[in-house]
DNA sequence: AATATCCGTTGCCGTTTCGGCAACGGTAAA
DNA sequence: TTTACCGTTGCCGAAACGGCAACGGATATT
């Protein structure tokens, strides 16, 4: 029985759901992923997926076999890179998913200084909010996620974590950004506000404290998409919200603000990966690489920071 | 790349030390099997085994892979037997490896009383030394060991232990066997000593009292075979030792009898597997079964026991 | 020093396994 | 009823695999 490759096909059929979009993923004909797949459920005497009229679904079996075969894959990926470190290389691949605040400036910068470090390193970066995180990492299609306001979950096992205040965002020319210093959350809602999905890290330390206080902020426009947000910025004289690490870009339009207000919280970068799941030495060297970048970011400075 | 018997190869070349005498145990041709073996080194980008004048031997990064290639066989057989277990039928292999003490009758009842409750296991035991049942533990040959007197070892996590009296060993018709009750070590140096090896477990039991008193036993004959042992007693009015669980044969012609010294050590009969491994679930059935056998067989009678 | 022995390795070739194509039967949505 | 999507199977060419015999090299034997 032949099993490396054929492994590999029952997971994409578990991850999409069926034969034949897994097949068309993999680059071969369904027929040919079904009979590997037949082949194994015969070898271990029982289904592992239960037939639907739309699709595969995995058996209780089923769920037992696909997490051993994922802890597979990523043990072995985990000898690899052990093996390449000892041939003094430091090669292989790392799968990062990470908050969209890091998209901009950070993780392009932080990566870069990594490669010139490990040269032979490729990445893999997904950016996603902090379910989708969760998800990947338990399903071991990343390494490390950089997600912000992590929950305490028994599989995740934080690595470090980094305090990051939430700035208000606006562009150059807005009547708030002549006065220097801090803002104070009031001053805001007289601006129409674009803000993050409630589900998103800066947005919920925002809601939170807004339920406690006595003030009311009314998005008009709310999106997935902090580009887009900043975006939108530029016109309206809107007001966003958006933690420090993120309130950066390269533009030079868009300006960010303390807030001032007494007690307001400050959120937590959270560096993490799977309990129990002993990285690829690679791996274990971009988290610590990250790591001392954030050590090093952050930021106590009060004035305006130009973007 | 086909792996799950390609993997195999390479396990079997490292545990024979030779292609060639793996491709025989293998039943294949030694061509195929180097075959299989150069794809693999050539995948990962590096050589497993470092070609000797007169086989293989593994290279740092070939550890390192080896080590995850029986981790992955381990772990399949765990799933294996889990799916099983959800199909409410408790099949597989469980392999166990045990001392000398517990061949002629412990293991035996134990196992039969077993296979009574889980028609449809099959056992693979080997009988052997605690060095030998720590290496098996560790080269994921064996699943659980049964051993006297266990080091304390990192690697190896004890699940239950038990303690067990050395008893003098003698024929029926032996002088000694004539009075009733418990029996002194100075009674023993009249007669012929026959010793298991100095490196089994109760034997050295025995070595570590007398290396404190101020009695010599010499053992005439000494050997790695119980049975050969309990087959001296018969002539000559030898004696020997043996612990209280071993102690125990269907012939009836030999008698156990307790020792009485003050402070003589009572040794430990442990049962044990790999730490951090998740053993099949019908291993763990074993072990369970094998602890409250073991727990309702502990010997408070200090009368000569009949064998 | 010459021979025998054991080792890993390679060329050749028949067999087995695998993947692509097209078609079938069945269920759910349109 | 029609359409669409699903898993599955028969057929056939392509690729992977295993067995046999032989080669080159290093050690042990004589």
């Amino acid at each position: 029985m032949n099993h490396l490759r054929h492994l590999r096909y029952v997971d994409e059929i578990a991850r999409s759901g069926s034969v034949r979009l897994a097949a068309e993923r993999l680059h071969v004909a369904a027929s040919a992923v079904n009979r590997r797949l037949l082949d194994i459920e015969d070898e271990l005497g029982t289904p592992i997926f239960e037939r639907l009229p739309r699709g595969m679904r995995l058996t209780s079996a089923g769920e037992l076999f696909i997490q051993y075969v994922r802890e597979r894959g990523a043990a072995l990926e985990q000898v690899r890179s052990a093996i390449e470190d000892l041939k003094g290389l430091r090669r292989g691949k790392v799968r990062l998913i990470a908050s969209q605040a890091t998209a901009p400036a950070f993780l392009p910068s932080a990566l870069a200084s990594f490669r010139r470090q490990h040269p032979l390193v490729d990445f893999e970066v997904q950016i996603a909010d902090r379910r989708q995180s969760i998800a990947a990492l338990r399903n071991y299609e990343s390494d490390l996620a950089l997600t912000f306001g992590l929950d305490a979950d028994p599989d995740i096992e934080p690595l470090a974590s980094f305090e990051q205040k939430l700035m208000v965002l606006m562009a150059r020319d807005h009547p708030l950004a002549q006065s220097g210093g801090p803002v104070r959350l009031r001053q805001c809602i007289d601006y129409p506000l674009v803000l993050a999905d409630p589900d998103i890290g800066g947005r919920q330390l925002l809601d939170r404290w807004l339920a406690r206080s006595s003030l009311r902020l009314q998005p008009v426009i709310q999106s997935n998409s902090f580009e887009f947000l900043r975006g939108c910025l530029l016109h309206d004289q809107a007001l966003s919200f958006q933690i420090a690490l993120g309130a950066v870009s390269d533009g030079g339009q868009l300006l960010a603000r303390e807030i001032e207000d007494r007690g307001f919280p400050k959120g937590q970068l959270v560096l993490a990966h799977l309990r129990e799941r002993s990285l690829p030495v690679i791996a274990t060297a971009l988290a610590e690489h990250l790591r001392s970048r954030l050590s090093g970011s952050i930021d106590t400075d009060h004035d305006p920071v130009d973007i």
